[in-house]
Formats: C-alpha cells, sequence, structure tokens
RNA sequence: GCUCAAGUGGCGGAAUUGGUAGACGCGCCGGAUUCAAAAUCCGGUUCUUCGGAGUGUGGGUUCGAUUCCCACCUUGAGUACCA
C-alpha cells in the first residue's frame, strides 16, 4: 500500500509543493520544443528592423561530443544575440558544421565505415547536445561543408581564383581574360602581375605562336590559384601529405611517424598577393590585439631595399656582361638595413643558391660540395634544434661593393634561408648578430661603421640611436637618412631599389585525403582543365578503401567512377578514358580551410541554388558584426577567410571585403586531470638467477611520489616497505629472496571517479583497467587522494566533462550561467565542477522570488525606492556588462539584485518582470518560464530591453571614506549636496578624525565631493 | 632568443575615467531546523604582535596607485636563424 492511498490529502500537498519548486527539466524542455515548433529565432532576409549578424566558429563534429569547453563560445555569443534581439534588432545567428576532415577518415580506414556516416552521426549527437542547452540558433541555415550543396559553391570559388590574375597597378584581382588580351597585344613585359618567380618575357607575336599548352603553362604562373611543385610534408609511414599543424617536432602527430620535405605537383593559392592588403585590413577591422599582432607577425612585412652586387671572375676584376656569357653578372640580396651597406665584409648565400655552382671556384669546389651535402642531410628537425652551431663554406668567388668597388668575399651558410628574400644576405657583422657570429667563427673581418657603438662582444642592431660612420657619404646620418639617401644612389647606379618582403608565403592547396572536396578539374595533357560551373557539384566518389593507391596515388586514386566526359559533361568510369572526349579528373581533394573560408557567406542565402548567395542577401546581412572563436585559428582559418573574401570582393560578388567586423576569442576551458602514482616491486631469487618470484604494482601516495622524485631511492625503499608492510607479498620476505623496486610512475584516471575532495573511488579504479585489477593500495585508510593538474581537455587524459551530465543534474541554464560565471571570457580557465551549486542555488532562489508554496508570488503593488534602486543599478549593470563582454560580472549582479529583492520582500510585477527580461539571454528557459506565468503568450525573445532610468538611483547622502594619507580610517555619512567646504568642516569637527591626528594639524585636505575626504600630515 | 598575455585571500574571480582592495560564488568555521541526513536558512571567513600591513619584486609620479611610468622575476601562449 502506497503512502498516497492512506494519506490522500497528504500526497496531494506533496505534488503541488513539487509543483512549486523549481523544475528545470521540465521548463527546459518545454522551451526547447516552443522554440523548435514555433520558429522563435529565424531571421528574416526582409526586415524593416536593423541587422545583426552574431557568428561562432562552427565545430567539427568529431566522434567525442561536446565537453564543457566547447560551448563557452557559443554561450556568450547566445547571450549578445539574445541580448541584440531584446534590442530590436533582426539578429542572424547561424551554426553549421565544418563536417569534412581527418578523424572521420582516419576512422573510415580502420572500420570501413563510410566518412558521411560517421559524420551524419556525429552531427546528430552534436545537435542533440547544442539543442540541450538552448542555444538560439536559427537552425533553418545550418550549413555542412560536406553537403554536396554547399560545396557546390566551393568549387565554384575555387574556379573563381582559377580564372583569376592580380594587377599589381589596379591593386585587385581580375579576370585571366583581360591578361589573355594583354598578352595578345603586347606580351608580358609590361604587366605588372603577381606571378611566380622569373618567367621567361615573350612578346604579343610570340604569346601568338605559342600552342595552347605553351600558353596554359604561361597562365598557370599567373593564376590566383595554380599547380606547382612544392615542398611539401610527406609522411611515408602513412602515406600521405601532413598539414604543418599535423606535425609535432619534426614527427607526424598521430603514431610518432618521421616526416620528409618532398617536392610534390600540389594546387597552391596565391595568398601573397594579397599580403599588403592583408595587413592593412587589420587596422579597419575590432579584432583583438593579440589575434591582429599574430596575423602582422605571420605576413611578415619587412622593408628595404633590394642591392644587385658584380660578380668579380677573379678577384679583381668585375665581370663584363656579354650576351653569350653564362656566367651570372650579379646576385641580388634583400636587406632591411641599406644604410649600413659600407659595414659589408662578406656575402652569405644559402646553400641551396641556385649561383653556388657557377661561381664557385675550382679550388673551393670539393669543400662547397662536402658543405651542400652535409647541409642536405640535416634534417629539419637538427636545423631547429641546433640553432647555435655555426657552419659555412667559402666559394672563393667575390663580388665588387656598389660604392667602394672593393671585393667581397661570397660564402654559403645554412643560416640563410633558401626561401626568403633573394637566398642571398649582403652580411654586415658589426651590425647583425648572425653576420658577427659567423664572421668570428671564420675570421672575417668586422669592420665597425657606427658612431660610438661597442662591437667588441656583439652586433650594434639599435635603429633608433643609429649614428652612421666610416661611410664615405653616409657619415652622420642617421638610419632613417641613410637609407633614404643610399637607396637614391643605388637607384643611380643602376644597383639597387627600395623593396618590401613578405614572409607569408602561397598555401598549398592540395590534400592526398578522401573526405574533401573534390577539385572541379580534369587533365588534358597534363594541363588542368576547369569544369564548367553549370555542372557542379562535381560529387566526391565512392572508393572501396580510403588508404592511398598501391602506386601512391591519392585515395581518389581506388576509386573506378572517376573521369570526365567533356561531351556529356558527365563523371564516368576510368575505363572510358581516352584523352579525347574522356579525360582524368583531378585525383587531390581541398584542404580543410576550403570550406570555412566563406562559410558566414551562405549563412546569409543558405538555399539559394543559383549562387552562393545572392546579391539581396549579400547587402543586407554585408558582413558578421560579431564573430566568436578560438585563438587558435590566427594563422589559418582567420587569414584565409579573410584572403578569399577580398578575392570576392575583388570580382564584386560580396560588399564588404572584411567579413567580421569584431572578433572575440573566448578562452578554452581546461580540465583537471586526476592522477595516481605507483611502481612495482618484484621479488627476486637471491641466489643471483634473478629469477622473479612474485611481481606487484603497487599504487603510491601522492605525497611519496613528490619526494621520491626529490630524494634518493634508499629512502624510496624504506618508504615502500614502510607503507605497504601488511601486504600479503611483503610477509614473504626473507632472506632468500630480494625486492626490487621499479621507478615510480604516474597515470590518469578518469576524473568521474574522483569525488570533489580528490578522494578516488577505489572499486570504480580497480575494475576501470586490468592493470589495476589486483592493484596493492594501503588499505588501512580506505582513502587515496589522488593528484591534480590542468591540462586541455581531452578523451586521452581521461578529463573530459560531458555538458549532457551538468544539464541532467543541474539544468541548461545553471551551465549557461556557471560557464560565464567562471571568469572573463578570453581567459584560459580549468573546470571546477564544484562551484556550480552557487549559481544553481541562485536559480532556485529566483524561482522562489516569484513562485511561493501557495503559487505566484508577483502582484500589482507599487514598487518601493529600494525595489526601483536595485532593478535600475541592474539594468545599467547588466547592459555595460554585455556590451563590454564581460558576462562573469553579470552574474554576479543579478545575485546580488535577488538577494536583495527577496531581503526586500519584493512582490512588484513592475520590477519582476523588466528582471526577467534582463536574465532571459543568460538563463533564457526559467525566464520563458517565469514569463510566462506572469501571463503572458509571447515568447520573452523579443520582449523590449528595460530601460535605465539614472533617477532612481540618485542618492541623498553619501557615506564618505575618510582617509589619513591614503588610507581609509573610517566612514562618515554626509549629507549629498553638501560642497567641499561643508564637508571640510564635518569631518575635522568628528571626534574620530581628532583621533586618528592625534593633536597633529592636517597640512592639506583633500575634497573630491561625492567621491573621498583625505587628509594628509 | 623574440612577440603577446597574465600575476590580487584556501580557490574561481571583482574593483567602469587613479578615489572605501577582496564584490559575487565556492570551500571552510559556527549556529538554526531535523531522531538523523540531505535540502534550506542565519552569522563569520586577507594577514595581524590589534599599532597596523597588504594586489609577483624593487623603484618612481601623485594628496591618493591593483590601475600610470621604469627595471626585474615568474607563469602561460605563439613563433623559430625572415637578413
Amino acid at each position: 500500500m502506497e503512502l498516497a492511498d492512506c494519506f490522500p490529502l497528504f500526497a496531494m500537498a506533496l505534488i503541488f509543493r513539487m509543483r512549486m519548486n523549481y523544475n528545470f527539466n521540465e521548463i527546459e524542455a518545454k522551451w526547447q520544443k516552443y522554440w523548435a515548433e514555433n520558429q522563435t529565432f529565424k531571421a528574416e532576409n526582409n526586415s524593416d528592423k536593423p541587422k545583426y549578424y552574431v557568428l561562432d566558429m562552427f565545430p567539427y563534429p568529431s566522434g567525442a561530443g561536446l565537453h564543457v569547453g566547447h560551448p563557452l563560445g557559443y554561450i556568450a555569443s547566445d547571450i549578445y544575440a539574445r541580448y541584440k534581439r531584446h534590442q530590436g534588432f533582426n539578429v542572424l545567428h547561424p551554426q553549421g558544421y565544418d563536417s569534412f576532415g581527418l578523424p572521420a577518415e582516419q576512422y573510415a580506414i580502420q572500420t570501413g565505415q563510410h566518412p558521411a556516416l560517421t559524420t551524419e552521426e556525429n552531427i546528430k549527437t552534436y545537435r542533440r547536445q547544442l539543442d540541450q542547452i538552448g542555444f538560439s540558433f536559427d537552425w533553418s541555415r545550418e550549413v555542412r561543408t560536406s553537403d554536396p550543396n554547399y560545396y557546390k559553391w566551393t568549387q565554384w570559388i575555387f574556379i573563381q581564383l582559377f580564372n583569376s590574375w592580380y594587377n599589381k597597378d589596379a591593386d585587385k584581382a581580375e579576370d585571366i581574360s583581360e591578361l589573355i588580351n594583354i598578352f595578345e597585344t603586347e606580351g608580358n613585359s609590361k604587366v605588372n602581375a603577381v606571378c611566380d618567380d622569373a618567367i621567361e618575357p615573350f612578346s604579343a607575336e610570340e604569346w601568338n605562336a605559342f600552342d595552347s599548352v605553351k600558353q596554359q603553362q604561361l597562365l598557370l604562373q599567373y593564376r590566383l590559384t595554380y599547380l606547382a611543385e612544392t615542398e611539401v610534408n610527406w609522411c611515408p609511414a602513412l602515406g600521405t601529405v601532413l598539414a604543418n599543424d599535423e606535425i609535432v617536432n619534426g614527427v607526424s602527430e598521430r603514431g610518432g611517424h618521421p616526416v620528409i620535405r618532398k617536392k610534390m605537383t600540389q594546387w597552391s593559392m596565391r595568398i601573397s598577393a594579397y599580403a599588403e592588403r592583408l595587413l592593412q585590413g587589420l587596422d579597419k577591422i575590432d579584432w583583438t590585439e593579440s589575434l591582429k599582432e599574430t596575423q602582422r607577425n605571420w605576413i611578415g612585412k619587412s622593408v628595404g631595399a633590394s642591392v644587385k652586387f658584380k660578380v668579380q671572375s677573379s678577384k679583381f676584376k668585375v665581370e663584363e656582361p656579354t650576351t653569350n656569357n653564362q656566367q651570372p653578372t650579379t646576385i641580388s640580396v634583400f636587406t632591411t638595413r641599406p644604410d649600413t651597406i659600407f659595414g659589408v665584409s662578406f656575402m652569405t648565400l644559402a646553400p641551396e643558391h641556385e649561383l653556388v655552382s657557377q661561381i664557385t671556384t675550382p679550388e673551393q669546389k670539393a669543400e662547397v660540395e662536402n658543405y651542400i651535402e652535409a647541409t642536405a642531410k640535416r634534417s629539419e628537425r637538427d636545423r631547429m634544434a641546433d640553432v647555435k652551431t655555426i657552419t659555412g663554406a667559402f666559394t672563393g668567388a667575390y663580388v665588387e661593393h656598389p660604392f667602394t668597388k672593393e671585393p667581397i668575399p661570397v660564402w654559403i651558410g645554412d643560416y640563410v634561408l633558401a626561401g626568403y628574400g633573394t637566398g642571398a644576405v649582403m652580411s654586415v657583422p658589426c651590425g647583425d648578430q648572425r653576420d658577427y657570429d659567423f664572421a668570428k667563427h671564420f675570421n672575417i673581418p668586422i669592420p665597425n661603421i657606427f658612431e660610438g657603438a661597442d662591437i667588441s662582444e656583439g652586433a650594434f642592431a639599435d635603429k633608433d640611436n643609429t649614428i652612421i660612420a666610416n661611410s664615405d657619404f653616409l657619415n652622420g646620418l642617421s638610419y632613417k637618412e641613410a637609407t633614404k639617401k643610399v637607396i637614391s644612389e643605388l637607384e643611380k647606379l643602376g644597383q639597387g631599389q627600395g623593396k618590401t618582403n613578405y614572409r607569408l608565403r602561397d598555401a598549398v592547396f592540395s590534400r592526398q585525403r578522401y573526405w574533401g572536396e573534390p577539385f572541379p578539374v580534369y587533365y588534358v595533357d597534363g594541363m588542368p582543365h576547369m569544369i564548367d560551373a553549370k555542372h557542379l557539384p562535381i560529387r566526391l566518389p565512392e572508393v572501396e578503401k580510403y588508404l592511398p593507391t598501391e602506386t601512391g596515388e591519392p585515395p581518389l586514386g581506388n576509386a573506378t567512377v572517376w573521369a570526365w566526359n567533356r561531351l556529356k559533361a558527365e563523371v564516368v568510369s576510368n575505363e572510358l578514358i581516352d584523352n579525347i572526349n574522356v579525360f582524368p579528373l583531378e585525383l587531390n581533394t581541398m584542404p580543410g580551410w576550403a570550406g570555412s573560408s566563406w562559410y558566414f557567406n551562405r549563412y546569409m542565402d543558405v538555399h539559394n541554388t543559383e549562387e552562393f548567395a545572392s546579391q539581396d542577401a549579400l547587402n543586407y546581412w554585408k558582413d558578421v558584426d560579431l564573430y566568436i572563436g578560438g585563438s587558435e585559428h590566427a594563422t589559418g582559418h582567420l587569414l584565409y577567410a579573410r584572403f578569399w573574401q577580398k578575392f570576392l570582393f575583388d570580382k564584386g560578388l560580396v560588399p564588404v571585403d572584411e567579413f567580421a567586423k569584431k572578433l572575440i576569442n573566448q578562452g578554452m576551458i581546461l580540465g583537471t586531470s586526476a592522477f595516481v602514482y605507483y611502481t612495482f616491486y618484484s621479488l627476486i631469487e637471491k641466489d643471483g638467477s634473478n629469477v622473479i618470484i612474485d611481481r606487484k604494482r603497487i599504487i603510491i601516495p601522492k605525497e611519496l611520489y613528490y619526494q621520491v622524485l626529490s630524494t634518493g631511492k634508499d629512502e624510496f625503499l624504506e618508504n615502500i616497505v614502510r607503507y605497504d608492510i601488511d601486504s600479503e607479498l611483503l610477509k614473504r620476505l626473507d632472506n632468500d629472496e630480494l625486492i626490487l623496486i621499479t621507478p615510480i610512475a604516474s597515470t590518469h584516471v578518469p576524473v568521474e571517479y574522483v569525488n570533489s575532495s580528490d578522494e578516488l573511488n577505489i572499486d570504480s579504479f580497480k575494475s576501470w583497467h586490468s592493470d589495476f585489477k589486483n592493484v596493492g593500495f594501503d588499505s588501512k585508510e580506505g582513502i587515496y587522494k589522488v593528484g591534480r593538474e590542468v591540462e586541455k581537455m581531452s578523451k586521452s587524459k581521461y578529463n573530459v566533462v560531458n555538458p549532457d551530465q551538468i544539464c541532467e543534474e543541474y539544468g541548461a541554464d545553471s551551465l549557461r550561467l556557471y560557464e560565464m560565471f567562471l571568469g572573463p571570457l578570453e581567459q584560459y580557465k580549468p573546470w571546477n565542477t564544484a562551484g556550480i551549486t552557487g549559481v544553481h542555488g541562485f536559480l532556485k532562489k529566483l524561482w522562489k522570488l516569484y513562485v511561493g508554496d501557495d503559487g505566484l508570488n508577483v502582484n500589482d503593488d507599487e514598487p518601493t525606492r529600494d525595489n526601483l534602486k536595485t532593478l535600475h543599478k541592474t539594468i545599467k549593470k547588466v547592459q555595460e556588462d554585455i556590451e563590454n563582454f564581460s558576462f562573469n560580472t553579470s552574474v554576479s549582479t543579478f545575485m546580488i539584485a535577488v538577494n536583495e529583492l527577496t531581503a526586500q520582500k519584493c512582490t512588484s510585477k513592475e520590477i519582476l518582470e523588466p528582471l526577467l527580461i534582463l536574465l532571459s539571454p543568460y538563463a533564457p528557459h526559467i525566464a520563458e518560464e517565469l514569463w510566462y506565468q506572469l501571463g503572458h503568450n509571447e515568447s520573452i525573445s523579443t520582449a523590449p530591453f528595460p530601460k535605465f532610468d539614472a533617477s532612481h538611483l540618485v542618492e541623498s547622502s553619501k557615506n564618505y571614506p575618510i582617509s589619513f594619507n591614503g588610507k581609509m580610517r573610517f566612514t562618515l555619512e554626509l549629507p549629498m549636496d553638501f560642497n567641499a567646504q561643508q564637508i571640510e568642516e564635518a569631518v575635522m569637527a568628528n571626534e574620530k578624525t581628532q583621533e586618528q591626528l592625534q593633536g597633529r594639524t592636517p597640512k592639506k585636505v583633500i575634497i573630491v565631493p561625492g567621491k573621498i575626504v583625505n587628509i594628509v600630515g
């Protein structure tokens, strides 16, 4: 028999009481359903309201699902989006998936399961988890980069890039047909384009006489995406190229296999064309300074001069240029310090420099070749690890100083990089530390050309304090003056000019991967041709295996239906390739950043089948007003996306050339890993045979672990024995046996086995892993305290905390508030579940403020002065906080408001209703529910944000802090309208003042009315 | 090495233009309620020799500095010979 049968009235009361409690699970499910059914957050492309576009960096849907770190930025942007809706904006707040990528493919390789299937499953999990947190996303605009309807337009943009070149005179991308026009009428001599180095000059006649393959080859050197032989990171063990971020310390991130540099024909993006505009553009966008700085460093602009040095055939004779002479006549260098040209005492070329073999004298040949061979052998890793060793070789050749005409010896050295500038430097040992070290090492003279500089210990590289000396016409000039002067002199000689260099390299765009966008490219006579845009998308073909082919081709080489029939305009079986009408298709796929470089534009008009987005939509939404994401994308996604946006802008396809006005980096939420410490001991036959009799793993306390790390081993043995003295094993220790203890070690344990006092659940731990099943523990106390360390959250560290369990236990509103409450958005911070009870308690208290034991506590009472004061200071603070992205402080503000209103026993609707609107961006479910209970039929989401009224905060008196020599000693309540003199009189008359002064006369009394009183003396 | 960011109670953190350092929350301590526990509520909680001292260290500017300036130390992130 149940309690309710005996005491029906009691049971009724119990149920009633329960309903009055804050039942977050029920409330949250109810409103999530309501929002979805009513499409509450659908953004309209036609609206009289001003637009506001809030964007998150879309996630890669991994198999592990979301952990509590992922939603941090999403919660912040959601608060902002909801706030903007309350402010009357038409808010676009979309979400989607960056769903092409490596993990799904790796999983496919291991299991044979199609990446599309696992991706679909992962997306389902993500969607469920995102929905459960109550985000106000407009899901009708979802994008997935792996959806053919999406990557159709990624392919389309690729074609636009292929059909463009960069005209430096117009400083923008232009159609390739215009370049062809120029070639046809005047050749390439006058073309000022960003293109490959050293393109042969040709006339219009020559161009028109070239066959089409030759023409295509030449055009490729100008196109914004081009096919070229590039050095890539090839991992033979994995059979694929790896991106830079997939390599850690010279080996592959997965598996730790060696990686070598290898030349391969790859698609590249001519991002270098946009280097200057990418740099300049940073000044007009409101991104975090550190992120802009990272991009500036990455672009790496340096202003200087290029200088040509004439090569001397002998030590004293300059080579005369002759038409049939194969000998080089000049070597170009790039320098940022042309002002130091009179300090040049040698020149250094990169070992790979193409002129090395031509200029090396027969006497030096052997030495130079040995050196080149030795450096080629040194791996990238060795070079990185060992920057201090100075190596080099003399070529025997000399160049002539442009002004003094003195001979300058030419060396080679691997401190000069082949890939930067011209691969050659004019070495000024007195002004550059690397040149200085090199000169010292090889006993090359170090002439000093700086007035008053001491170069006995090192180079003098201070530009600001430079005064040039021993430098002919530059004597007495500063860095700036000398630079200007020397450049004009070099120009007169025809041996140099001002030049700007960028570190930014063109980006490799090919991946030997399956799970990425296929290129809309087929090959005729080895030359790439674009498939006509109207036939897009070119869909990813089915393959048997996701690994490279036996001949080393990318996974698409396994596809049997992967050829292009030009007549039928369709993908057909490889067997039909005849290189007349049917041609092979490209086997590489695009990298991860292809789809993410333009997705923000697609959200504006996601279902458009005719264009990547309509001009109407693009002109209405224009750009992202607020973009939130991680700083790890600083030099990847965020640079490439800016590049593509500028390109699309040049082509008139988008209305703005920067896609995101404001960008905020959310910090990472770190995990608090738990560790146990252990060692093994073994009993060994003492007869010298070292036969192991028994062996056991034992868990040692954290303290012992650290003690052993810092002290000796003898003590360790003693400690272990004492620690585990009761164990069975040790009882068997007798004179015939020796105990051997192996080194101590630590291992991660799942954080869910550890309580908030760091105590390990020993039973769970023992059943977790077979290694620990029979492990020895100090069983006397039955408690083991784990070690703690803050690390990145990751599956392998067993420190992942999942939002699902938090939502279930405390609710999404608690999760949202707590993630914000943890600290400033940008900061990295460890996750610690302990504090969540605080915000959860706050929500319960809030609920109680509105709903009492007998129902709703809200009426039409006139608010008191205190009520109004609490409300309006809350409005002011919360509004300021949201606009400053200081979400952590508004959570405190809400707590203070609820604490105060509870103490005031406030029941006034005039106060409690606006308070809900303030709270609704942060804790939308509870706000919606209470809003509904207050009698509203419409969602709270578009209710106007309360207006702050300063008149409610006006005080009639002020509790003045009275300081003595800057130290506050007591406070004194004085009327607000007292002037400085009245305040001084009141303070001086106070007995506490006299007590502090102890008879002294103050030297000075500082009074800031309304703020502070400070008595000096 | 260089660049950037940050150092405040036992912990996360607050302090808006230089003006009462430690808001708010956690934890801890004490109390109420309860047979008991959970939950809830109330009070306390930087240190202190009770004079004061105190925001990484040392200096400076100021009537007054967590806040501004100089030097240094520590930690984290990024970058790697970029001429």
